[in-house]
DNA sequence: CAATGTACCATTTGTAGTAAGGGTGCAAGT
DNA sequence: ACTTGCACCCTTACTACAAATGGTACATTG
């Protein structure tokens, strides 16, 4: 598995770290029961910080394309290649930009939708 | 009609406008049909820019509390006292906090929903 | 003990948005 | 001429957040 980590590129480290993982599962080069480095190798190898790695694993896992066991290391996930065409982040911007219309078609302003949103999202309702 | 501005208030100034001009209409110290003061002269009596009153205007004007007739100056909405009771934040707030349950509810995490919500507001999708 | 994932503390950098102010100009009616 | 609402321009604070990094510590299993 080879996976390389562009610090120019505009695009977040954790998620060029995903895109690739998840390229790399359905190109088959990594298949379901495949052991992934762990955090602190992974980290180490690409000169990025653990966090920055175990962030990504924690998305791929949610995700269902990997899978943690804990002491035991990271495995790819037996369901990978299938859940790998489930983009939760296109899901999450189709059902926003569905609300988003609404409210608009009912009047709200940008600046009132934002403001609600930062409320919400903070339980300051 | 009184109107006070506290500048120490942590409520926008536009704010605090709406909310008085809302309060003089539910009290019955403004009638439908009664005139407001221009967006000129409300800022010099207050001490404020005119675009912060012209802000509150802009907003109770969409909510159908107040009627612009261009240079014939401002007035009470004939419906304003009914329209006092259309909160349209409330509104606003209640379908997001619904979008948002449901969101979080299939997974995702808020840092995304907070990425995608910027995404489809700047029509960057 | 070594390695695993994970959780917590913290910081810095960059970006984006609100709120407010200052200014200038325009079309429309009196 | 004058006033009206309204449209742009630009600037200043302030706040919130993302992304990344640093360090420390934990329980678990081999």
């Amino acid at each position: 598995m080879q996976i390389s980590i562009n610090i120019d590129d505009p695009v977040p480290l954790f998620s060029q770290l995903m895109t690739q993982i998840k390229a790399a599962v359905v190109d088959g080069h990594l298949n379901a029961g495949d052991a992934l480095p762990s955090i602190r190798q992974l980290a180490t190898d690409l000169q990025v910080n653990n966090k920055t790695v175990a962030k990504a694993y924690q998305l791929l896992e949610r995700d269902s394309i990997i899978q943690t066991k804990g002491y035991r290391g990271t495995y790819i996930h037996p369901c990978a290649k299938e859940n790998c065409g489930v983009d939760l982040s296109e899901e999450i911007t189709r059902t926003l930009t569905n609300t988003i219309a609404e409210l608009k078609d009912a009047g709200a302003t940008d600046s009132e939708i934002r403001i609600a949103f930062g409320n919400v999202m903070n339980n300051r309702i």
